[in-house]
DNA sequence: CCGTTCACG
DNA sequence: ACGTACGTGAACGGA
């Protein structure tokens, strides 16, 4: 007989992580009467993995029974201070409890205990029965109960996936037992469950006294060795705080459950009653996972999508109707300057039209009817479309939504780029994901013509069906302007640009591809006879072993996989070795090689361009990216810089042409935050740094400012765009974390409402649950109430940089869609080729480089009005190297 | 397919 | 005390 496994789930841990996770749609999971479905969606989606990757026999989902506890007895403080939990969420709780049933899985609690009592309990007894034990939680804690027979699984990333913790993994992260986690949490105390442990010590000196002795209760037994100390002082005070926490900490396992073993099995889905509850709260995607419809009369069940074949007759039939039409131009991989189409298909509510072919964009009705302006079309990511039709010859025109554009506004975070997914977010549940009709990775073909055509005419339906829900999720978001007068315009801005390209100069690259092919062989050969052996230079792992196991240098910084041979390490390790030095050279040389001058050699198209794909809806901020080459990460300093000199103008007598804004962020920020000081000195025009140098350092004039202490002004002022701590700062300028956290009390109090616009940022996002930009581009923190302190900060940070970066990102992409605007009515040759964030490149000319030199700062500074001037800075020559200011 | 490293703003 | 700066993409090595 195979082994029993019983998984036991933390009820209460998983349902809050499931809440917070899918916090950011809490308006749109909810029931006619109002109830919130959020928790009890995610919970289930939980369940699904959990099943699907524990294979239990045997469940029990624990929850627990109230807020008093034995422990609340031991400790009246214990959980004290807990923000009191949301409605939305303790509304859902007794649902969750009625899915488990549907789902055919114990649940229980037990009064004066947590769930974690009753978990321990469980996996005690059950392991002493013999069976694997599996347990659940998002609560780093249970992780004490991890043996050979118990495995710890944690949630990671929300409720979206397991981490698997045994006794080995857990030794290897944290390099304790599991069950010392209790004696750490002596120690160091919880701050979420509100106990302090011993004053003053944290995780690090509660590990360096575990390391030494063990256990508190052996700390404790030989104190009076320890030489006298602060620390002494403490554990001697807190001696009794420290035995009251561990028990605290430690799990009751021997609990007086009343629910037996044998109660547990776990046999799958009670079906009826789970259809009936999926139905109650109107979960689509499982019924349909099911194969069940969500309407439970068969007649009204949804219709299978009805198609004809897409032919010129049938297309001029349905244009002459004069409906706005949905558009599907489909291929398989994502390069649409060269992938082939495999499909195509048009339609309205009505009539679907659907091709497994290309063939009709080579005839001349459609090609009129697709440079319609008039003619109004539906899509799904309006800018390969523009640049695949452009393959064509076709001006692609009349495009007034785009489901991607517009799914991407309304929540960043959902980074899904799939039609299929994003209707069923939506609430559509008939198209399937493209992986699953095309395969993924290697795997990916062109299915049988029927399934095929099938797929796209599902893809004209959701898009009708979007067409009519997502207009209005902007417009509840105020995001009609962003998405009508700046994304969607630009899709067609970035469509030219990809389109023209970049010209880059092959001669230019192959004699440097030559110089630094030596250069490489001749450090290699150095490295090899300092090393006294041949081994891999690019591997980390490789050099690791010479660098500190060989040669003895001491590793100063680690990574998960071992020791951290990163150029901040190097650079500190350069005079203890001369091999080092070698190491970074050869690392920079062959950083230019690889990536960018037979990376980019790679990427020139036949007609001796590079054709970037720019990312729309990819960054959580609303910059742009860019790939298949990312020309936004060209190398500007040091020797790399020589690669920019292989970017040159498509005709000879033309030059590029560059501008810049000048401190943009901190424009910006100046402006959001109405800092007096801050835009005084932006309306000054003062050098900023130098500026904030002053008076940060107490300084009564710039000329008192030396270079270094601009140096650390600068920092700082980045620091205060990134979300600001003095230990980042303290790192990054090498300085005392005192000695930042100071800095950071000055800033603030020369910049009083910057520090208030940093609070009022973190605010907004516990209240609303976002932070949003000038133009509304709005950017979901559900992690600002996570109880973990470093993922809660990464959330605050973000809070506060996010309006910043993505106010930037707004006002250059204003100014990309009235540049394109004034080149044409200008009747300009000049065009714009590439963004970089806060530069734009063109080529132009000779004789149109004045225009551009008076145009184009005019256009940028002029994108939007702040309460500051925005600056912009310009440069001309015969490559990007020589426009670069 | 993930982790490390390093290029950009 | 707890450990991090914000946003990206590509190459490479090693499971």
């Amino acid at each position: 007989m195979t082994t029993k496994r019983l998984v036991l789930v933390d009820g209460n841990s998983i349902a809050f992580r499931a809440f917070f996770a899918m916090h950011n749609v809490l308006d749109k999971f909810k029931t006619p009467e109002g109830l919130h479905t959020n928790a009890i969606y995610a919970f289930n989606s939980m369940l699904n993995l959990i099943l699907n990757k524990a294979n239990p026999t045997d469940m029990l989902v624990a929850f627990d029974a109230g807020k008093v506890t034995f422990r609340t007895k031991m400790y009246p403080q214990y959980k004290g201070d807990r923000p009191t939990t949301p409605d939305e969420f303790r509304e859902q709780l007794p649902y969750i409890k009625e899915l488990l049933t549907a789902r055919g899985i114990k649940s229980y609690e037990l009064a004066n205990y947590e769930a974690d009592d009753i978990i321990g309990t469980m996996a005690t007894q059950a392991k002493q029965q013999g069976y694997e034990v599996v347990i659940v939680t998002g609560d780093h804690d249970l992780t004490q109960l991890a043996d050979d027979r118990v495995t710890v699984a944690l949630t990671v990333k929300g409720v979206s996936d397991l981490e698997f913790y045994t006794p080995e993994s857990f030794k290897e992260e944290m390099d304790i037992t599991p069950r010392q986690l209790i004696d750490l949490k002596g120690l160091m105390g919880d701050t979420s469950d509100h106990y302090p442990g011993v004053s003053k010590v944290g995780k690090i000196t509660a590990l360096k006294l575990l390391h030494q002795y063990g256990s508190i209760e052996n700390l404790y037994a030989n104190l009076g060795e320890m030489k006298p100390s602060r620390l002494k002082d403490h554990l001697i005070e807190d001696k009794d705080m420290a035995f009251l926490c561990k028990q605290l900490a430690e799990i009751n396992c021997q609990a007086p459950v009343t629910i037996q073993l044998n109660e547990l099995h776990y046999d799958g889905d009670q079906r009826e009653q789970l259809i009936a509850f999926y139905r109650k709260l109107n979960f689509r995607s499982f019924l349909n996972q099911m194969d069940v419809p969500l309407d439970p009369h068969p007649a009204e069940a949804r219709a299978k999508v009805d198609y004809q074949p897409l032919t010129v007759t049938a297309l001029k039939e349905l244009v002459q109707k004069q409906q706005p039409l949905s558009v599907v131009i489909e291929m398989l991989g994502a390069d649409y300057h060269t992938e082939p189409i495999i499909g195509v298909a048009v339609g309205n509510e009505e009539t679907i039209l659907v091709a497994d072919h290309d063939d009709i964009l080579l005839d001349d009705f459609t090609k009129q009817w697709l440079a319609d302006e008039q003619a109004v079309k539906y899509v799904f990511d309006l800018k390969c479309d523009l640049v695949t039709l452009n393959r064509y010859g076709i001006l692609f025109k009349g495009a007034t939504f785009d489901a991607l554009l517009a799914s991407y506004l309304v929540d960043v975070n959902d980074n899904t780029n799939d039609l299929g997914l994003i209707a069923q977010s939506y609430g559509y549940s008939n198209l399937l994901p493209d992986m699953e009709v095309y395969g993924k990775g290697a795997h990916v073909a062109v299915p049988p013509t029927e399934r095929l055509q099938e797929h796209l005419a599902n893809k004209v339906a959701a898009l009708n069906y979007l067409q009519k829900s997502l207009p209005e999720a902007l417009k509840k978001h105020d995001q009609d302007q962003l998405f009508d007068e700046i994304e969607l315009p630009l899709s067609h801005v970035l469509a030219q640009m990809e389109i023209d390209g970049v010209k880059v100069d092959t001669n230019v690259l192959r004699t440097m591809q030559n110089d630094l092919s030596g250069r490489l062989a001749a450090l290699e050969a150095a490295i090899y006879e300092k090393a006294g052996q041949k081994f891999n230079i690019n591997s980390s792992k490789q050099l690791s072993e010479i660098l500190f196991d060989k040669m003895g240098l001491k590793p100063l910084k680690k990574t998960k996989t071992g020791y951290s041979t990163s150029m901040e390490v190097l650079e500190k390790l350069r005079d203890q070795a001369p091999i080092v030095d070698d190491i970074l050279n050869y690392r920079q040389v062959a950083k230019i090689q690889s990536t960018y001058v037979l990376g980019l050699l790679k990427a020139i198209a036949p007609d001796c361009r590079v054709h970037t794909r720019y990312l729309q809806t990819l960054t959580q901020t609303g910059r742009l990216s860019s790939v298949d080459p990312n020309l936004q990460n060209i190398p500007a300093r040091d020797e790399g810089r020589d690669i920019r000199k292989a970017f040159v103008p498509q005709q000879a007598g033309w030059q590029l042409f560059s501008s810049d804004y000048s401190q943009i962020e901190l424009r910006v920020l100046a402006h959001l935050s109405g800092d007096d000081n801050m835009q005084q000195a932006f309306r000054e025009d003062y050098d900023i740094h130098a500026h904030t140098a002053m008076k940060i350092f107490n300084l009564h004039s710039v000329d008192e400012v030396t270079p270094n202490m601009r140096r650390k002004a600068k920092a700082t002022n980045f620091g205060i765009v990134y979300g600001i701590s003095d230990y980042g700062l303290a790192k990054n300028i090498g300085i005392s974390r005192k000695e930042a956290a100071e800095f950071i009390n000055s800033y603030f109090d020369q910049y009083p409402k910057v520090e208030e616009y940093m609070n009022e940022m973190v605010k907004k996002a516990r209240e609303d649950g976002y932070v949003e930009t000038i133009m509304h581009r709005r950017r979901y923190l559900p992690d600002i109430h996570a109880r973990s302190f470093p993922v809660r900060s990464f959330a605050e940070r973000t809070a506060m940089n996010t309006p910043i970066q993505g106010s930037a990102a707004d006002i250059i992409k204003i100014a990309m869609i009235n540049m394109e605007q004034q080149l044409k009515e200008q009747h300009l040759q000049a065009r714009m080729l590439l963004q970089v964030h806060d530069e734009l490149i063109f080529e132009a000319p000779q004789e149109e480089i004045e225009i551009l030199a008076q145009l184009v700062p005019k256009v940028m500074d002029s994108a939007v009005t702040l309460d500051v001037p925005l600056k912009v800075e310009s440069a001309a020559g015969r490559t990007w190297f020589e426009a670069k200011g």
